[in-house]
DNA sequence: GGCATATATCTTGATGTCGAACCGTTCGAT
DNA sequence: ATCGAACGGTTCGACATCAAGATATATGCC
C-alpha cells in the first residue's frame, strides 16, 4: 500500500496505535451508547443519571469532574434532564452557591428501566477477549491514562472519592484506579 | 472502597475496561488535539484536512467514511473549513452530485505548519509504552474495534482503500487492518 | 425513452461541548 | 469588619454531531 512518507517506526508504531484507539472507542462507545436513544437519553443524560443514582445527590462540580465536562455543559445537560422531570435542584443549606441534582422518582424509574440492558451490551462489546486479554488491556490503559491526564491538562479526574463516573458505566464500577 | 452490587466478574471486568478506554482515549485525545486550537483547527477540521493532504480531493462521502462522521456532520465542517479558505469544492465533470473537496494554498501550508508538531504530539502522548506494549495494545484495540463494528452498527469504515483517516493522523498510516 | 430506485449532498432541529466572561457567595488575610 | 481572591454556577458564541427529511442527479429495468 506504499506509505508515502512519514518518519520512524516509532513514530509509526505510535501513530497506529492512536488510529485504533480511536477507532475501537468510536465503535465501542456507539455499540453500547446508540441504543440508549430508545430511552431519549443522550450519553451524557445517561452519565448522569447513573451518576446520581449510585453516589445519590452530586453538585454540579462533583457531576463535571466524574464525567470530565466542562461547568457551562453540566448546566446545559443537567437543564435537559430537569426539563423532563428526571432530576431536580436541591439548594445547600449551609453554600448558597452549591446546587445539588437529585433523581426524581421518574428518573429513577427511567434508568432502573435501562440500566441492565445497557451492563449487557458493556458485557457484549468486550466479549472478544478473554479475561485475561482485558486485564492486559485494562492495565496498559490505564498507565496510558494517567500518562496523558498528568501530562500539563486538564480538568483532573476524581481521584479523591474513588468512585468514577465517566462517560457512562462509570459509577458500577467504584475502583479504578487501584 | 465496597463496591455496591452488580454482578458476576466478568462484568465488573467488562465495565472497568470500558472506563479505562474511555478515560484513556479522552486524555490522549485532549492531549493531542487540544494544541490545535492555537491554529483555529478543530479535531474534526484538522481530520479533514489532514486526510486531503495525505490522499488528494476526495468527496463528501469519502471523507465521512474515514472520519466516520454522518453526511450532514461533514457538509458542516467542509462549510467552515472552506469560509476561512482552506479547502474548496470542485464540482466533479461526470457526476454532478459529486464534490470533491481540495485544499488550497492555504490550507496546505497550515497543515504543513502545524502537522509534525502533532506527530510529536502522539508520539509523547504514547511514550509511556514500549515497543512490545504497544504492539500489544494495538492488537487487542483491532479485536476490539473490529468486533465491535461488525456487530450490527455502523457507517463502515472503509475497508476498500486500505487508508483510514479517522480523527486525526489517520493516513500518515496507510495501513491498518493488515 | 421513462419511471422506480439508489446515491450524494444539503437542510433542519435538538443536543452536546468548549472556553471565556460574568455574577453571586464564601473565605482568608489583614 | 472589610476587601480581595477563590469558588460554584450560569450565560454566550462558535462548532460539532446525529437522525430525518428534502433535493438533485444517476442508473437500471421494462
Amino acid at each position: 500500500m506504499a506509505t508515502k512518507h512519514h518518519g520512524t517506526p516509532r513514530e509509526r508504531l505510535a501513530l497506529d496505535t492512536y488510529i485504533k484507539l480511536s477507532r475501537a472507542t468510536a465503535a465501542v462507545d456507539a455499540r453500547i451508547n446508540r441504543p440508549l436513544a430508545e430511552a431519549s437519553l443522550t450519553t451524557s443524560q445517561f452519565g448522569v443519571l447513573e451518576a446520581v443514582w449510585h453516589l445519590g445527590p452530586l453538585t454540579h462540580g462533583e457531576i463535571g469532574r466524574k464525567l470530565l465536562k466542562s461547568s457551562g455543559n453540566v448546566t446545559v445537560v443537567i437543564d435537559n434532564l430537569a426539563r423532563r422531570g428526571l432530576v431536580q435542584r436541591e439548594s445547600d443549606a449551609g453554600d448558597r452557591r452549591i446546587s445539588r441534582v437529585a433523581l426524581t422518582a421518574t428518573g429513577t424509574a427511567l434508568l432502573e428501566a435501562v440500566f441492565p440492558a445497557h451492563v449487557a451490551r458493556v458485557v457484549d462489546a468486550f466479549d472478544s477477549l478473554d479475561a485475561d486479554e482485558l486485564a492486559t488491556l485494562s492495565t496498559l490503559l490505564r498507565r496510558l491514562g494517567r500518562a496523558a491526564a498528568a501530562a500539563g491538562n486538564q480538568p483532573e479526574p476524581d481521584r479523591a472519592t474513588g468512585a468514577h463516573a465517566l462517560t457512562a458505566v462509570q459509577t458500577a464500577v467504584q475502583e479504578d484506579t487501584r
